[in-house]
DNA sequence: ACACGCTGGATAGCCGGACTATCCATTATT
DNA sequence: AATAATGGATAGTCCGGCTATCCAGCGTGT
């Protein structure tokens, strides 16, 4: 396949390919010449991933790219490989000053809730932080989460994961559609529990107010 | 107070929040002589729900603004204006070809996942197209979801919307609160439980790799 | 009363991210 | 041999969210 039919039946301009090809989101092609490259059905497969990270999940380039990383480099083992892909899903935090007493306890208050529902997540996941900026942040708008509420979320979330979606991992396949797998439940099944959310806050708020 | 001092309190720079006075995310402060304007407590609680819109819910600022134009409307009642806001915090959708069959029956699908589910959606919510182009993705990728598991989905937020989010907004109130507290709702407990997903993931990951 | 600093208002510039356009030398293809 | 496509490189565009500069008018402290 050259690069031309790869846009036709991926809807993806050539520039665009060629700009993901610099960027390194996707790898050249095998060069059958100089000025000829091959590409395969992987190449589209990796194409329609960038595309839906991009289009629905709002993951920025730099941040698909150290996915691709992660799954490129075979030394790592899976778990942190996955561990990797992850992490480069975390929104990049606010840089906060360092001394801030209330991000502090926010912080700590992340660290014991995580700590007392048993779950196995590294010290330096950056879902800890962007948790503890939520927390302050409904703090400054005056609306504080108990620690009922969190843990309702947690264990909804738990749930899913455990229940619906780790499931779909093919851990013993190999590496690259592990963490494809991985990355797509996390962030398509985000967005659309995050659409469900917004309808179904509209649903009961046509019940409630028609009452 | 004056914009030094809302500066001050707020955190955000006094040219950010002329550039928020300018793109009418912020309503003028009361004019007490021609180079002087005094701004109160809601300035700056208006102030630090932009923040966090921003900051936490990567929200635009456009979106921001329509949310704050329903408020400001007065005309309208408090069911099209919590749904104005809600529209707004939708992400806008992808342009796609008109006559795309696989969009249609996607779009179709989740027409009949929403009745069948009983909500009261309005017909042209955007999230039924979101969650549409969300299907078609996956069934790009190779991994279309099935019914099932969107049920799942569904279901899920649903109890989250009934038992824990639509009972915090105080509909007798205000209907400035009441918007306000909706979005906060949404886009702060949206995050959190998007973190939650992800930490959890992680825990299970660990779980299941390391056994 | 007068200098200095802050204010509101306006305009223009900057920066990062995601493309997009152009050009070129080199092949394939017909 | 003419045409078209390819890979590679470079530069430009567009948008969103600020940020910088300038200015004239006030108002406060001395």
């Amino acid at each position: 396949m050259r690069i031309s039919q790869l846009s036709a039946e991926s809807g993806v301009p050539i520039p665009t390919i060629k700009y993901y090809l610099r960027e390194g989101l996707l790898s050249q092609g095998e060069q059958t010449s100089a000025t000829r490259a091959e590409y395969g059905p992987a190449h589209l497969r990796r194409l329609r991933l960038i595309r839906a990270l991009l289009e629905v999940g709002r993951v920025p380039v730099a941040a698909i790219r150290k996915v691709i990383e992660a799954v490129e480099d075979e030394r790592t083992d899976v778990h942190t490989m996955l561990g990797t892909a992850h992490y480069a899903l975390a929104s990049p935090p606010e840089p906060h000053a360092a001394g801030d007493e209330e991000w502090a306890r926010a912080r700590d208050d992340v660290d014991r809730l995580i700590a007392g529902l048993g779950w196995r997540v590294g010290p330096f996941a950056p879902g800890r932080d962007e948790l503890a900026q939520t927390l302050v942040t409904l703090e400054r708008l005056g609306m504080p989460a108990t620690e009922a509420d969190l843990l309702v979320y947690a264990r909804t979330a738990m749930d899913l994961a455990r229940d619906h979606e780790m499931g779909k991992i093919p851990f013993d396949g190999p590496r690259d559609v592990a963490v494809e797998t991985l990355v797509i439940c996390t962030v398509m099944y985000g967005k659309a529990l995050d659409v469900f959310r917004r309808l179904a806050q509209e649903s009961e708020s046509a019940r409630i107010l028609e009452a």
